[in-house]
DNA sequence: TGTTAGCACTCCTTGATGTTGAGTGCTAAC
DNA sequence: GTTAGCACTCAACATCAAGGAGTGCTAACA
């Protein structure tokens, strides 16, 4: 354990760092923080913390930079946390305010929000991993050639999907269908279909192998959009900003990696826990961002997860400001979820 | 008009250029292509084509670049038309094989497809700028407490919502709500709703606020769904390989004018023609991108435009094989809009 | 025992300086 | 019209010295 002293040195250092982006040295640090101590104090306990792997030293005679485990222990313990300020309360809801119509929209926006405040990358990611159940079908006319085929599920979500009528079908005869096909998989799960349900279905309309088709066609696109995972993504440009990217090479490798999907996924989908969640440096999975730190906050509804919010940047950044932020967005996004989703 | 020697010229400095991204002196030139004339000739002509403007130096003793006017000349009538190859034509056949389901997919795959081929910043723009023609509403049960408002459209496109039933409302009344309500609305385009016809459409429901709210607001998402836009876009850290973009403060600009999804669509409206379509350097809007090329292709259905594609990337490219890509997915694309859309 | 002043040392940064090489324009000869 | 020759330009690169911020260590001090 660090004495208060140590903690509190560490603790200025990183503030410094953060905001500075250049190692700090013992003189710099006394100069700014009056601190009742001489340089060279300073100096003997920044050893120390080296020594204790809580500070690192690009070189002889270069100041200080904080260490992953150093960040580990700022944001675990000597952080203090942060209000919000007025102002970006009072932005953010600016911002919200003008649409809040679609659940896409919310999302979008929210990606966008979060890295203009953070100034830093951000991630919105739905996981809309519904258990949908089906409970009947319909047709509806359209016009003399076509007709619709809805689908409704428990939820009350409608699938549904325009086919041509086959020529010399009775409108009698499609409702027959309908209703033997409805009677047939009541309470079936859309999530897990299986080739005996489909066997089900295609005896069911012998008929008429093209409105199987469509059939089958629609139920296996209610399933997939169940699964339907969905990434937004905002303020890639604020890493360019970030001195840490001046290499070119780095910032392509961080650039490629978020490029992935696939990737973004992968790194969202550690946490378990509800809550803020931070990961430091080599904490992270991939090697183009080992020298970032991500701040997520993962939401659920009835104990499974539907979203994740994060917000990617250099190790160096405002972890206060940053926890307090994804924290706000992520109480209102839960709100607007569960709203959404009683309707 | 320039002589054909001189065409000659400049477009081996282009195509010398486009490959190797360094001025093209007299010598290498002459060294490189074998053509018979010494490079004190080269030196002279490529004088005379600064003079004309189809050249640039960047100082003096450096080598010839091509300015925009030289691009201009050299996609317009210079350029000889490349088949895409093989080898790209079956990588594209088999990235589209795995997924043709939803329209959407397909649109990201495309951009996908586009960026790593010409390895190129890309993006797909779909506009479903379509007229909607109110056709007739519908109630479908769903449970004791709640049940759809469906809406059909002339194109079959069917907007589904779920709400609340009000408590001691009666199936009958709903039905003769939804009767009343088709009869006056049929044949109303959704595209333009004005006030006029929401206030026949709140004097048809009187009865009932909530159902009010809730078949005002259907009404309103889909006319805003029937305008909707949306944007796909793919490999931006392409940008970040070309050597013009080691510039940092470049490659910002860049970015931040991509991120603005207001801007792309600015971008990519500008054409009013069918097929492919160039845009070089300051031909551009935007001041971000005005040491880029735009390579675009619209496609319509019906006279109308649904959507764009294109590639972004340094002014320096390689244009005779971009412009193929584009043409060849464009054609896809179009194949594959129209197909869903007549379904 | 903890703190501090002093001092030699390290090493990045910056700017000046010289060298190299690719390229040019011009002139005169073919 | 083409070409060889030549003087000139200028970015790129390497080398070098000076400056400055920072360190570690030692010895003195409270």
């Amino acid at each position: 354990m660090l004495t208060e002293r140590r903690q509190n040195i560490l603790r200025l250092i990183i503030e410094d760092y953060v905001a500075s982006a250049e190692p700090v040295g013992s003189r710099a640090l006394v100069r700014k923080n009056a601190l009742g101590l001489s340089p060279a104090t300073i100096r003997n306990e920044m050893a120390d913390l080296e020594i204790l792997g809580y500070l690192e030293q690009p070189h002889t005679s270069a100041g200080r930079v904080p260490s992953a485990k150093g960040y580990r222990l700022y944001v675990d313990s000597l952080l203090s946390p942060e209000q919000l300020s007025e102002k970006d309360v009072s932005l953010i809801e600016h911002w919200y305010q003008s649409k809040t119509q679609r659940l896409d929209d919310v999302f979008r926006l929210t990606a966008k929000i979060l890295s203009r405040i953070t100034r830093n990358l951000s991630f919105v990611l739905t996981q809309a991993h519904q258990e949908r159940v089906f409970r009947y079908m319909k047709f509806l006319p359209l016009d003399e050639q076509r007709a619709i085929l809805v689908l409704v599920t428990d939820s009350g979500v409608v699938e549904n999907r325009v086919f041509r009528l086959p020529p010399g079908v009775i409108w009698e005869e499609l409702e027959q269908v309908a209703e033997r096909l409805s009677n047939r998989l009541a309470g079936v799960s859309l999530t897990n279909l299986d080739e005996r349900v489909l066997q089900e279905v295609r005896e069911a309309i012998v008929q008429n192998a093209a409105l199987y088709a469509d059939t089958v066609a629609m139920l296996r696109e209610t399933q997939s959009a169940s699964k339907r995972e969905q990434l937004y993504l905002g303020g890639a440009t604020h890493l360019l900003n970030q001195p840490e990217f001046r290499d070119l090479e780095k910032a392509r490798g961080l650039l490629s990696v978020i490029e992935e999907e696939r990737l973004v996924r992968d790194l969202l989908q550690v946490q378990k826990d509800d809550g803020v969640f931070v990961t430091i440096g080599e904490e992270n999975k991939f090697s183009g961002i080992q020298d970032c730190s991500m701040i997520q906050a993962t939401y659920r509804l009835d104990g499974k997860t539907v979203g994740t919010l994060a917000v990617l940047g250099p190790t160096r950044m405002e972890y206060a400001k940053i926890i307090s932020v994804v924290n706000f967005l992520h109480h209102y996004l839960k709100g607007v979820v569960e709203q959404n989703n009683e309707r």
